[in-house]
DNA sequence: CTCCTGACCTGAGTGC
DNA sequence: TGCACTCAGGTCAGGA
């Protein structure tokens, strides 16, 4: 499901309701998800306060006690937060239950692939992690989340850009050059900076990057203003769907028409994954 | 190093 | 109805 601002919706969801709670309890279903879940996590959630709830790149980073909970969704997780003990659905690897001010919360994860992950970091480690220290800058920062010392710029993004062989499109997926983009958004940036996906990297510069770099983020901060995009997967933890599926341009319209030109949206694979363009608009 | 492929896993959709 | 096959918001190890 989920790329940066489906993350963003299940965050800003969690934040009032477990930063500063209690743990009541957590219950763990199974061993693992992508990888073994930490043998501690039990321990370390049960009668914690978190202290706070943030996101860097794709994960969901929940703190107590000086350590760091990150919490990433793959491909199919979502996160479900209700007032009451929720009846159990098919895939709830994780239900916490928090208690703020008098007031009862239930947290569940739910995962079909299993694609996600939870790690436990002490707070000391966190940034040697081997799913953080690479990571390239934020492309927004959104109410100061993440800190905005670490925001892509036009500097950083023509220097990132120079050298790089790969197509525009897997160079955007590379988490270590952009943390934080996915399929959809970078099909979508792409479209509304009239760039081609096949286009080389290096190639990418003067006018076209300083059009990316603006795409990029007008698409991500409108999807989070909409609650992100629900295909299959995606909900919004409050079981809202995310809305920007209806301003996608070009993810998913193969062989419509371009709402700009008419010409039909084609639909060809990079490095295995789909990518949606106009090749008209799109140079 | 960089870049690409295949693997991980389940469920939904399609075509025969 | 059933079965085989393809595809999906993401990484990650391994090979070229």
């Amino acid at each position: 499901m989920p790329e940066l601002p489906e993350v963003e919706t299940v965050k800003a969801a969690l934040v009032p309701v477990m930063t500063g709670a209690k743990v009541r309890y957590a219950e763990i279903r199974r061993p693992d998800l992508r990888f073994p879940l930490p043998t501690n996590l039990k321990s370390f959630l049960e009668g914690g306060t978190i202290t706070s709830v943030k996101r860097r790149a794709k994960i969901i980073l929940i703190r107590a006690a000086n350590h760091v909970m990150m919490l990433h969704l793959g491909m199919s997780g979502s996160v479900r937060i209700s007032d009451h003990k929720p009846n159990s659905q098919p895939h709830d690897h994780v239900e916490i239950a928090v208690e703020k001010q008098g007031q009862s919360h239930w947290i569940v994860l739910n995962d079909p692939r299993r694609f996600g992950y939870i790690d436990l970091v002490h707070e000391r480690d966190f940034n040697n992690h081997k799913s953080i220290a690479a990571l390239g800058p934020e492309p927004v920062s959104i109410a100061d989340d993440p800190e905005p010392d670490n925001v892509l710029d036009i500097a950083y993004l023509n220097k990132a850009l120079e050298g790089a062989k790969a197509p525009i499109k897997s160079f955007l997926l590379d988490q270590r050059q952009i943390a934080g983009l996915g399929n959809i958004y970078v099909c979508e940036a792409l479209h509304r900076a009239g760039i081609s996906p096949k286009r080389k990297a290096y190639s990418v510069k003067g006018k076209r990057a300083a059009r990316l770099l603006p795409a990029i983020q007008d698409v991500l901060h409108e999807a989070i203003g909409q609650g992100g995009t629900s295909l299959r997967d995606h909900k919004q933890p409050d079981g809202k769907l995310g809305y920007f599926v209806q301003s996608l341009k070009v993810y998913g319209r193969e062989g419509e028409p371009c709402l700009a030109c008419d010409t039909p949206i084609i639909s060809i694979k990079q490095s295995g994954r789909a990518s949606f363009y106009c090749s008209i608009c799109q140079r």
